[in-house]
DNA sequence: ATAAAAGGCAACCAGGAGGTTGCATCATGA
DNA sequence: TCATGATGCAACCTCCTGGTTGCCTTTTAT
């Protein structure tokens, strides 16, 4: 289990930089886009066509889940994994923040230069 | 130097999986935020109250700059570091194809079940 | 002219990340 | 019930990363 407690209710606030760091890698980055079209896929599926072994693949799940981006259900004998676009919005948010941020400075330095 | 190529004219199409990495850090990202007022910083400036060495931000720096996060130009004998917000909106726009895709895919489902 | 400030360079180190292989376990279709 | 498919677990390996220390070079203030 992680360290970050993802069993707190509702408090799945998944640091910024942790997501970053799961979204900052190739080969995680190409699963998040296979799994955003909506359709939960199982671990052999989604390594059927990967360059790397099974094993790897479920490496990069685990940082994928710890972080928040997809979440897993057993199913049988296989574990289907599934996009969760809440921890998009999380970090959309913190690009947001910085945006307004940098907006802000560039307002006040327009109306200083304006003055 | 990167093997990124930033020195192509205009393209400096830095993927999105690097500057993803490039944010996946604590420090970094609270570099990132400070910068992110607009003001340019020396190195000595951003590493004074800093809980690590110089030499650990300016590898740092020189991450953030070789992901396009920040660009830096020599002053005297200081360096500046300025935030630069093109590889965030690089990223903004990444993120929006994957929210597309995953809306198209619950757009689908909704008009399925309501057949 | 020189001491102090600001950086650059390089070597070095511990730990983590990405991958692999081997083997055990659980579920399921014949 | 039994072979196969889908995973889980663990050990191991290599390379990258985050940090440090030591020392040299360039500027600048006095």
């Amino acid at each position: 289990m992680s360290n970050v407690d993802a069993s707190r209710a509702g408090a799945t606030t998944h640091a910024p930089a942790a997501i970053f760091a799961a979204l900052g890698d190739r080969t995680r980055l190409s699963l998040i886009h296979r799994l955003s079209d909506g359709r939960p896929r199982s671990i052999a599926s989604l390594s059927a066509d990967a360059a790397i072994t099974r094993q790897a693949v479920t490496k990069h799940l685990n940082v994928l889940e710890e972080a928040g981006l997809v979440a897993s259900s057993r199913m049988g004998r296989e574990s289907r994994y599934s996009f969760r676009p809440e921890a998009i919005e999380e970090i959309r948010a913190y690009l947001d923040e910085v945006s307004r941020q940098w907006d802000d400075a560039l307002g006040r330095l327009k109306s200083f230069v304006e003055k």
